[in-house]
DNA sequence: GTCTATATAGAGATAGAC
DNA sequence: GTCTATCTCTATATAGAC
């Protein structure tokens, strides 16, 4: 094998950096839970910030790419509501699938990216940047199709609104149990999934919205 | 004057943690900011996780009261409609208000918030929990007398993607500038609060909502 | 209350043996 | 490819002069 090693440090440092953050975690404490040693950390990726780099290179790719499968499918759906609802399932499911599967997408990579961004981080922004914007893009457009009427701003403040959303509900989860006292569980994917797109939906969708163009 | 140093230090350890977080300034540059020295830093608020207590503590009662004077008044409103864009608007302004005024918000604070609750940084946890979970119900107990039928969870998690969305959208409002090609200013407040506003209004009111349960 | 100087620890990164 | 050992820098925090 090239090296199990190196597959074991990327896996640390990612669940580590998705917890708390880049400059929270150190390359020893990444080391450790890799069960390396430190050389070995440096030989195989340098730097700390080329180590994240790398950790956002083999999620990125298979992430966006599920994500487009799933928006072909969502846009033969001729009914413009269940269409609406399935084509924001597409931007979300794969935010929250399993961690490090083979659609690459997954919530600890997602609880990543919500960190970093709010950090500011800037290789992370770049990256970020140059391999969703279009994915992103794609979206906007098929849910202008789906909302014939509702402008460019209008949709893309819903979508940002969302992605928001969705990065605080993976980070926080914990608040809505405190919140209602345990009757409702913030960590439970499933719920937030159906909670985050009806949401949207609603917020796309709905004639009495002050911002909606379609009001006037 | 007791120290006009103490004041400056505090803001300089907003502004720069508000920009990056916890772990990624140090108190060295903290002190720069405030032109003030290390150790008179440290005479001051002793330990760096102190120092964040302080910055803290000096937003909370005041957002918090304000928040609660615009709840008051939002409540006052007949139209069930009218009201329900008044409540959202409580929870919101005051996050975004002026940095360091008297309503003690801004949206220099509600970044520090975002960006620490992304990291998990422990002492802010406890501070926000202790500060804002009482105001947080309050909305949620509002909103419920707003929306008869709409159940606990359904405005929890609701209230919970409005406070994603606001917090991604002080730390992120360039990408909406990116993402529309500068068609769209992601950071105008007074759009931002619009938006927000009518895309929770929306969320919590429209009734073909799935997750809403009186659309059963 | 503010400073200089310093103790102590931990960080990222490198060199070279194996 | 993995390790040990180490360089160099920076961090938080403290002690004590002014």
């Amino acid at each position: 094998m090239t090296s199990s090693r190196r597959e074991r440090i990327l896996e640390a440092g990612e669940t580590l950096m998705s917890q708390r953050g880049f400059h929270a975690v150190s390359m020893r404490e990444i080391a450790r839970e890799a069960g390396a040693n430190l050389g070995s950390v440096t030989y195989h990726f340098g730097t700390k910030e080329n180590l994240l780099a790398e950790i956002y290179a083999r999620h990125t790719v298979p992430m966006n790419r599920r994500r487009m499968e799933l928006l072909v499918e969502a846009e033969r759906i001729s009914d413009r509501r269940e269409r609406l609802s399935a084509i924001i399932r597409a931007f979300v499911v794969p935010a929250f699938s399993a961690s490090a599967d083979s659609a690459g997408g997954g919530a600890r990579f997602t609880r990543l990216r919500a960190i970093l961004s709010m950090e500011g981080n800037e290789t992370a922004g770049r990256i970020i940047a140059d391999a969703f914007d279009e994915t992103t893009h794609a979206f906007v457009e098929a849910l202008g199709r789906c909302l014939p009427g509702a402008d460019e701003a209008f949709i893309t403040w819903r979508l940002h609104f969302l992605l928001g959303a969705l990065y605080y509900t993976l980070v926080g989860g914990e608040r809505i149990n405190r919140l209602t006292a345990g009757r409702c569980d913030g960590n439970d994917q499933q719920a937030a999934i159906e909670q985050l797109v009806s949401a949207t939906a609603d917020s796309l969708a709905c004639d009495g919205a002050a911002g909606n163009p379609r009001a006037a």
